[in-house]
DNA sequence: TACAATGTTTTAAG
DNA sequence: CCTTAAAACATTGT
């Protein structure tokens, strides 16, 4: 499930309480969620003693620094979640990380394993994370950073452009087909194709989904209003929820996630641009 | 059984 | 350098 306000979510079930200080951590030691540390129960292991003293995101990624020596990084990957149970929780199956506190176990549970697990030095930490991209609802997201981009990428497709993470943090599938719906966009829609109003108004969607998201899902984890394409997206038979509209969704496979659009709502840019067509990959004639 | 699933990375190819 | 496609990863559910 998780995409930014999912990760927000989850973040908020491990508690700050930095008096709380960490006794034992066990670690599903072969696990693919921890490929990138070499010794995951002594790397891990290097905060016990240390209290959960602050939480951040980025995007899908969440931190969190025990004491004043370390950042552990954690991705929930597609099936990932984080919760707070009770002192001496007894790990289970995927359990991939439990934290043993003095009041409470913090369980990261990934069946799938797509998730990660890092480790971060404190210092040098904020110049770490100040090289990581501007975040969609940061001022630094701006609007002339938006169009800059989408001139650099005006041959790729808007929704694999929306997935990744390097210009998009946090965006993934199902809000890429709320982005492109609510936009009007076909998800095959070269990014140089758009006028510049409707790149200026993608710029506003993007923003807007994200902090939509994060007040339903990332606070309380609510149902979305049936007025969002997420509700309908998977449904077979589907319908485009826009008021007077209802055309049945279609999906297809593009840039090998799953797309979901309204045909009515979304419309294709049938006009080829030249100047799109220099380089291969570029735009290719519609058939 | 076969396929698909709210993700990322790698590899190959045009 | 840019884009696309496919595969791989590991597990569960329909």
């Amino acid at each position: 499930m998780p995409e930014l306000a999912e990760a927000a979510y989850f973040a908020r079930q491990w508690p700050c309480v930095p008096e709380d200080l960490v006794v034992r951590v066990q670690c599903n030691g072969g696990s693919r969620v921890f490929r990138e540390i070499s010794r995951p129960l002594q790397g891990v292991g290097a905060i016990r003693g240390a209290g959960l003293e602050e939480r951040r995101t980025h995007g899908k990624r969440m931190f969190f620094r025990f004491g004043d020596r370390t950042w552990l990084e954690l991705h929930l990957g597609m099936t990932g979640s984080l919760s707070c149970q009770r002192r001496g929780y007894r790990r289970v199956l995927h359990d991939e990380l439990v934290i043993q506190t003095e009041r409470s176990s913090l369980v990261f549970r990934d069946p799938r394993k797509f998730g990660a697990i890092r480790l971060h030095p404190v210092e040098g930490f904020a110049n770490w994370w100040a090289k990581l991209p501007p975040e969609i609802l940061s001022r630094r997201f701006t609007r002339s950073y938006f169009e800059s981009q989408m001139r650099a990428r005006a041959g790729a497709q808007l929704k694999p452009l929306l997935l990744e993470q390097s210009l998009f943090p946090g965006v993934g599938n199902w809000m890429a087909d709320e982005v492109l719906w609510r936009a009007g966009h076909h998800p095959a829609c070269r990014a140089g194709s758009l006028e510049p109003e409707e790149t200026a108004r993608l710029w506003r969607v993007v923003r807007r989904v994200c902090s939509q998201a994060l007040r339903v899902i990332g606070e309380t984890w609510d149902e979305p209003p049936r007025s969002w394409l997420f509700q309908h997206r998977w449904k077979d038979g589907g319908r485009c929820p826009r008021r007077g509209c209802g055309a049945e969704l279609q999906r297809e496979k593009l840039g090998g996630r799953t797309a979901c659009w309204c045909p009515h709502c979304q419309r294709l840019p049938t006009m080829i641009y030249p100047h799109l067509m220099k380089r291969p990959g570029a735009p290719r004639p519609l058939d």
